[in-house]
RNA sequence: GGGCGGUUAGCUCAGUUGGGAGAGCGCCGGCUCGACAAGCCGGAGGUCACUGGUUCGAGCCCAGUACCGCCCACCA
């Protein structure tokens, strides 16, 4: 491939075309690539899977930015690395991205028929699905694409009935009937977590119900009206003083004029309205729990659409809004409403269609998460995963402790079919493959289970399935467990803490030790991004302007607390980084001349000292790194590049490289190369670009060795001189070399000509005294001393003296 | 309603065991010297949200208050 020499190349760098390029040759050249070694430790990353109908977001671009950034640093270090990508088929967003398009034909699933609408998915998909691997790719995400995986695989297919077939053998899944959260548009059940709420403007009626002995009434209020067709109770709280009396009378409920019970129940809630609830068990949560304990009848007026069933009597096949209208009339003329107030509240949508959610009972399957949970809990417990930052661990923790049965079937089309097979007789047959009779009356007419599974419960699999498992593959012994997970925080309950009790389920280990929740990236205004407000920014417009290396930079560097406004002046920073490492390898690599290869010969003490700067950097990024600390980590390598490399170093040696000595320019390549090596995991492109045309280049430097550690130079005499000139006393006897006064001293002890040029000579030379004199005033108070060890204080003592002569001994050489 | 995060320079934010208030961008002044003017050198600019506490000493630790925000949530 053709090469260009950087010497011949503009004087600003251009991403455009070099990163493209890379990321082609990197992949071609199978650098992506991980197999199984046994000669080598492993590093493993399952990236989450984007929906396969997604398109790059922020949150996908961050994700991307800090797990490349660590595989490709555990690369270099060789580690055996695999970055895991693939596709979630996504059931109900997929489905509900299909529907939309027949819904531009004028038509909807039921037109096309199940089998019908599921060949329009594949189509649909084969035309619009899996462009954001390509996307991924523009990231420069370092991914083995090779492996690319779809939970509509066949193989991963396989897999999702192992492991229903399993937990049902295990006793954990059931049938029931319960109340569910219902989508009348997708007419499906959802969890609580495929929900959004939302703040609407409704109304809330006061009703009357009169006793059925005697004189009065008991009011009740009410957001939904038309459910008063299916209240089996009016519910008080037991201490409430008002209704005491009230408990066990009966009462008339409206329009149906049905008997019903007062009851005492502690779920209601004393300040809410009149304080006395209509218990509607089939079509609200809270209602259905105070009817089971109270052992209540379940009666259901709202069908599946969303309109009144034939339990609603003459008002069947009205929408609730014009049952409500029949009801409050009813009321009107009986003079049992008391009165309508305008209500705001939050009101529970589906989150795709964003239907309101019509709570009602429906048998579905269920996962018993009381065994499941226990080792998760323990794992979580005992550290073997941890959750980063901290608080997320804790929430973690309360999650799963508190996670109810998980419902996993949904009534979608597009997803996994549950493995269920059922007789005429109403056996029912569980089998991973479709079995040839009734396992228990060896029926052969057998229909199968018209649900589909949560994509979840999938995607729980995904770190194993990914890797062969139920097989027993060279992959998944070399790859499991894995290392690392990212994500954004509302993914804990859903994906995460669900891949950790799986993996311990089936695998008997957790799937990876860490789990990195990375920040929320809002727009620059510090709103939530997002297409509807029009807040979105597009990370393939900022790639375009800037370039992937700068973007990640900024993700990186702007990545620091839970929730961060996009910033254009951290990408801007990474791009000027780029930019100026370009320049610095024209100047080196023009300067040192033909044939000078990088080989470290300090003979000054600049040199010394920038490769000390850089192995000092190199084991803070290290650090950094290994607790998740980008921002600081990118924080880092902007300074040494710019302050320590650029501003000082170079311009110290710029003499000697125009001068021809070729100790300096091979020491300058070499001092390169290693600042090159740090760079690269946060800015590849750029880096390996630089890399390419330094002499002598045998491998690429996403595969060259990690710079090692070199103690060497940070041990030089004259560093030391220059540290401890810079040093000052801090409490408990511990002595630190202020990083930012280094630069400065380095000055005053090394170039004094040019600290005196800027006139600053006596003030660094003051800034010193003072401090050397401060300490001395905390040493000789004795409040300060006092819980010190006397020989720590007298050590301290002897360090001050020290300093204080050799400040002495540097003033005159300053005149 | 619950959980969590934030509040430091005009803007976006660092500040890792308590002792120097900082960076990038913007602004002002100088440099038109052979990497980069998308550069270099220098400078101005801050009651570290507020109140109280601990301490010789608090941006940092403790208690509380206010505001902003994210996530979650069954007050009908």
């Amino acid at each position: 491939m053709y090469v260009p020499r950087i010497t011949s190349m503009d004087t600003l760098y251009r991403p455009a075309g070099v990163e493209e390029r890379w990321q082609r040759t990197w992949e071609e050249e199978g650098l992506y690539n991980a197999e199984p070694d046994p000669d080598r430790e492993s590093f493993v990353i399952a990236h989450p899977p984007p929906n396969v109908t997604g398109e790059l977001h922020m949150g996908h671009a961050l994700q991307l930015a800090l797990a490349d950034a660590l595989v490709r640093w555990k690369r270099m270090q060789g580690f055996n690395a695999l970055f895991q990508p693939g596709y979630d088929h996504a059931g109900i967003s997929t489905q509900n991205a299909v529907e939309k398009d027949l819904a531009r034909e004028g038509k909807t699933r039921h037109d096309l028929g199940r089998e019908a609408f599921e060949e329009r998915v594949w189509e649909w998909l084969r035309l619009y699905g899996r462009t954001i691997m390509t996307q991924f790719r523009r990231m420069g995400a370092s991914l083995d694409y090779r492996r690319e995986r779809f939970t509509m695989d066949d193989d991963y297919v396989r897999a999702v009935m192992r492991w229903f077939v399993h937990l049902h053998g295990k006793g954990y899944i059931y049938r029931a009937n319960r109340i569910i959260n219902w989508c009348p548009f997708h007419e499906t059940a959802l969890s609580d977590l495929e929900l959004v709420h939302q703040e609407l403007d409704d109304e809330l009626v006061y009703v009357r119900y009169p006793f059925v002995e005697g004189e009065g009434h008991v009011t009740i209020a009410t957001a939904r009206p038309a459910t008063i067709l299916a209240d089996v109770a009016v519910a008080v709280h037991p201490d409430d003083e008002r209704y005491a009396t009230l408990v066990g009378k009966e009462v008339l409920v409206p329009y149906v004029e049905r008997r019903v019970p007062v009851i005492a129940d502690e779920r209601v809630e004393i300040d809410f309205g009149t304080g006395a609830l209509k218990v509607t068990p089939g079509h609200d949560p809270l209602d259905f729990e105070i009817g089971r304990a109270h052992k209540l009848p379940e009666p259901m007026v709202i069908g599946p659409d969303g309109r009144m069933n034939d339990g609603a009597g003459d008002l069947a096949g009205l929408t609730q809004e014009e049952a409500s209208a029949r009801i409050l009339a009813w009321l009107e003329e009986r003079g049992q409403l008391e009165k309508r107030e305008p209500y705001r509240h939050a009101v529970a949508l589906c989150e795709r269609c964003e239907s309101r959610i019509e709570p009602l009972i429906s048998l579905q399957w269920w996962c018993s998460m009381e065994e499941l949970k226990k080792p998760a809990l323990d794992a979580l417990r005992e550290r073997r995963v941890r959750y980063h930052p901290e608080a997320q661990h804790r929430f973690a923790i309360d999650s799963l402790e508190n996670a109810p049965d998980w419902n996993i079937s949904r009534q979608l089309w597009w997803g996994h079919q549950l493995p269920v097979w059922y007789c005429p007789d109403g056996h029912t047959t569980v089998a991973e493959t479709e079995p040839d009779a009734c396992a228990e009356c060896g029926s052969k007419e057998l229909k199968r289970e018209e649900d589909v599974l949560d994509t979840w419960f999938s995607s729980a699999l995904w770190p194993f399935a990914t890797l062969g498992w139920p097989d027993d593959t060279p992959d998944l012994r070399a790859f499991y467990p894995g290392d690392l997970n990212t994500t954004a925080r509302e993914i804990i309950r859903l994906w995460e803490n669900r891949m950790i009790f799986s993996g311990l389920e089936v695998m008997g280990e957790v799937p990876f030790t860490d789990v990195i929740i990375h920040s929320t990236v809002l727009a620059p205004d510090g709103r939530r991004m997002s297409k509807s407000l029009g807040t979105g920014i597009d990370p393939l417009d900022v790639i375009e302007e800037h370039g992937a290396d700068a973007t990640r930079y900024g993700l990186l560097k702007m990545s620091s607390t839970q929730d961060v406004r996009f910033s254009f002046g951290a990408v801007e920073e990474g791009r000027k980084l780029a930019n100026k490492l370009w320049n610095l390898s024209r100047l080196l690599l023009q300067a040192a001349g033909e044939g000078v290869k990088p080989e470290i010969r300090p003979s000054a003490i600049e040199e010394r000292w920038i490769l000390a700067r850089i192995d000092r950097v190199r084991s803070e990024v290290e650090e950094d790194f290994a607790a998740f600390r980008f921002s600081h980590a990118a924080q880092a390598l902007y300074h040494v590049t710019f302050d320590d490399f650029c501003d000082w170093y170079a311009e110290a040696i710029k003499p000697r490289l125009y001068a021809g000595d070729a100790d300096a320019g091979a020491t300058a390549l070499a001092a390169l190369e290693r600042l090159l090596g740090l760079l690269h995991p946060v800015m590849p492109h750029v880096t390996e670009e630089i890399w390419t045309n330094l002499p002598e280049r045998e491998t690429r430097l996403i595969v060259a060795p990690w710079p090692e550690p070199d103690e060497a130079y940070a041990e030089a005499d004259s560093l030391q001189r220059v540290q401890d000139a810079a040093a000052i006393f801090r409490r408990s006897g511990v002595l630190v070399a202020l990083e930012g006064d280094e630069k400065r001293i380095f000055d005053a002890v090394v170039r004094p000509e040019r600290v005196q040029a800027n006139g600053n000579a006596g003030a660094e030379i003051e800034r010193l005294r003072k401090e050397i004199e401060r300490a001395e005033r905390m040493l000789a108070n004795d409040n300060f001393v006092q819980n010190a060890a006397p020989e720590v204080v007298e050590a301290e003592r002897e360090k001050l003296a020290r300093y204080r002569r050799e400040l002495d001994a540097l003033e005159p050489s300053l005149d």
